[in-house]
RNA sequence: GGUCUCAUAGCUCAACUGGAUAGAGCAACUGCCUUCUAAGCAGUAGGUUUCAGGUUCGAGUCCUGAUGGGAUCACCA
């Protein structure tokens, strides 16, 4: 494969150093790079950092280098050193044949050789809300690293932790008690997520009336949120679900699984899935043991009220508190308890969590703490930290019902996708049903795309008043090239093959060079848990292929060799984009 | 206030983790459909990489400071 060139490579300058200079460096301390596009070449070494060896100008070792090297491999067509930039130009037969090896092989890119077991949680949401667009650029994002990770080889379990109880879930439980009248998503035509997000809306605004009301009537802010009714009515209920009311338990799995049948639909549409689900009303009660554990085993402390708490003041951080005096259990609770969970079913060597970075010092504290109980997993736990959505307004807030809704949005996508593709008379011959889905394909595709090109780490701003681009660097751009190639294959009398006694055209070998670097961005993206750098490399593909198709004829070629070649290159185009979009969770329209 | 983080073309983003002349898309302008899909291609214009120092063969990238955003430091999750 791929790198076995440059392994060799990094090999001959191993030599070249010991055989000019009597020195002995390791492949480690050799870098290959790409050559820089403006200058000739494929591969370039950068002699700079070992002047002090060479003992002569940049331009004498490069030389120097340069010759030794080109003499031991028949690949390299020539060299050229400008100031200390050693660059290599190979033959075309090493880009044809390494194409020719392409074609034939099972699938893209090198694999990791060392795989492991790795655990990535993400989604995350609360049963007390439907999905807005940060859940949808965390599902994103989670589904994609998932694919990466188990595509680079390593053995991939997707979890998705619900947060199905705690206090945030009593209110939209006690409001619709309160305001709903018993209605059902049946009977009030609306999907369940939906219908319990609209109380749990409900409950913000009575309880800010209530405290208006209150502050109106002479109190404190403190003393009118001691007051509030309808919060004292909300944590009683909380209490009455720790302790098993059986009617508050009924109310809780009525709502819930309306809400679950709600994201069901959601995620499907997003085409995200997961292998495990992991409830916080399954693992509280564990994380509540192992912190009453840890604090006989001296690890935390108790305070006189009766609250025990971690102190991690000797790591530069606070003291944290794990278990509220009146016994129930807090956030960091949970997730100890998630943790150890986790590890128990499926004794993963990674774990990742996806969370946005507002969460970072949570996870701080929560590997900390999992160190100081002495759990051997603790050095895996990793948190993959992604930027927020923001709007222009700034934050999403569902309270405040300031989101872009998940729904809504991919409503909107399909729609605009519709309107694109009806404008431009693309919709004859094709059947309802052919359409209906095509329109999903593109809408989807533009919106993953787009949230999914992003460094994961930088912070998004979504602008809802423009819409989402379908020409340019977009998910359509490259869908419509993939569409392309599959009309050409189509429409091909002969099969692709390669023949090594063709010249290359510079847009050709552009491609074939650009299909080289994928074993390393593979890589990267898995190291970097970065769907952006395949993004990258997606665009990259169908714009270098698109060039070529417009420099080059393909079905109509000079020599049935030339079509060969070219319908290569078209196939492994069509194969890479399938695979890296597949990456994204972007389908590829074979008409469009 | 402490800690973390970000600042690149009018706008949205890149820049192979310290390499050569900082690249794309959108918006603007100019060409290219009687030939394989023009949701495309080729080109023009647009930059003191927020500012001031420093480190070295070399800095958008590393260090120090300043300015301006954001996050976090909850008995919320």
């Amino acid at each position: 494969m791929s790198n076995d060139f440059i392994i060799s490579l990094k090999q001959s300058v191993v030599e070249a150093f010991a055989s000019l200079y009597q020195h002995s460096l390791t492949q480690d301390e050799v870098k290959i790079e790409n050559t820089n596009p403006s200058f000739e070449g494929s591969f370039t070494f950068v002699v700079f950092p070992f002047l002090r060896i060479t003992k002569s100008k940049p331009e004498q070792s490069g030389e120097a280098i340069g010759s030794f090297i080109a003499a031991k491999h028949d690949e390299i067509k020539s060299f050229n050193v400008v100031k200390g930039f050693l660059n290599f130009e190979l033959t075309d037969a090493f880009w044809l044949s390494y194409l020719s090896n392409l074609q034939t092989a099972k699938s893209l890119g090198q694999k990791t050789t060392s795989p492991q077991k790795v655990m990535v949680e993400y989604s995350s949401p609360n049963t007390n809300k439907p999905l807005h667009l940060g859940h949808v650029r965390n599902n994103l994002l989670g589904y994609s690293i998932s694919k990466i990770l188990a595509y680079y080889g390593h053995n991939v379990v997707k979890a998705n932790l619900i947060n199905d109880r705690g206090i945030h879930i009593c209110k939209s439980m006690l409001a619709y008690q309160l305001f709903a009248n018993g209605e059902t998503p049946s009977s009030g035509n609306i999907k369940g997520d939906h219908l319990v997000g609209k109380y749990y809306v409900m409950f913000d605004k009575a309880y800010k009336e209530e405290q208006a009301a209150l502050i109106a009537g002479g109190l404190s802010e403190e003393e009118a949120k001691k007051q509030s009714s309808l919060m004292t009515q909300a944590r009683d209920m909380l209490t009455k679900w720790e302790q098993g009311d059986e009617e508050t338990l009924a109310l809780w799995e009525k709502l819930n699984n309306w809400v679950y049948a709600g994201f069901d639909i959601s995620y499907k549409r997003m085409g995200v899935e997961f292998d495990a689900i992991y409830k916080e009303s399954q693992t509280y009660l564990l994380g509540k043991e192992m912190v009453i554990k840890g604090l006989s085993d001296g690890v935390f402390f108790k305070k006189d009220d009766g609250s025990i708490w971690v102190d991690l003041t000797e790591d530069g951080l606070d003291q944290k508190l794990l278990l509220r005096a009146d016994g129930t259990s807090v956030y960091m609770t949970q997730d100890i308890g998630t943790a150890d969970l986790k590890y128990q079913d499926h004794n993963m060597d990674e774990s990742i969590y996806v969370v946005g970075n507002e969460q970072e010092y949570h996870f701080k504290v929560l590997k900390l703490i999992l160190k100081k109980l002495g759990k051997p997993y603790a050095e895996g736990v990793q948190h993959m930290s992604y930027g927020m959505v923001e709007l222009p307004s700034g934050k999403l807030k569902t309270r405040e019902g300031k989101v872009v809704d998940a729904d809504d949005l991919m409503d909107e996508m399909y729609a605009t996708a519709q309107e694109r593709t009806e404008e431009q008379g693309k919709t004859d011959g094709l059947e309802p049903t052919a359409l209906s889905e095509l329109f999903e394909t593109l809408g989807l595709g533009a919106l993953k795309y787009f949230l999914l090109k992003v460094d994961p780490t930088k912070r998004i701003l979504f602008n809802p008043a423009e819409s989402i681009d379908f020409h340019g660097n977009t998910g359509t751009f490259i869908q419509y090239t993939f569409a392309r190639c599959s009309s050409i294959l189509r429409s091909a009398s002969i099969t692709p093959t390669v023949s090594d006694s063709v010249s290359l055209d510079p847009t050709e070998k552009t491609l074939i060079e650009h299909f080289f670097r994928f074993d390393e961005v593979l890589k990267d993206a898995a190291k970097q848990m970065s769907p952006a750098l395949i993004a990258q490399y997606l665009y990259d593909t169908a714009k270098h292929y698109n060039s070529f198709y417009n420099q080059c004829p393909i079905l109509k070629a000079d020599t049935d060799e030339l079509v060969g070649l070219r319908l290569g290159l078209t196939a492994t185009t069509a194969k890479m984009l399938e695979t890296c979009g597949d990456l994204l969770g972007m389908k590829m329209p074979s008409k469009m």
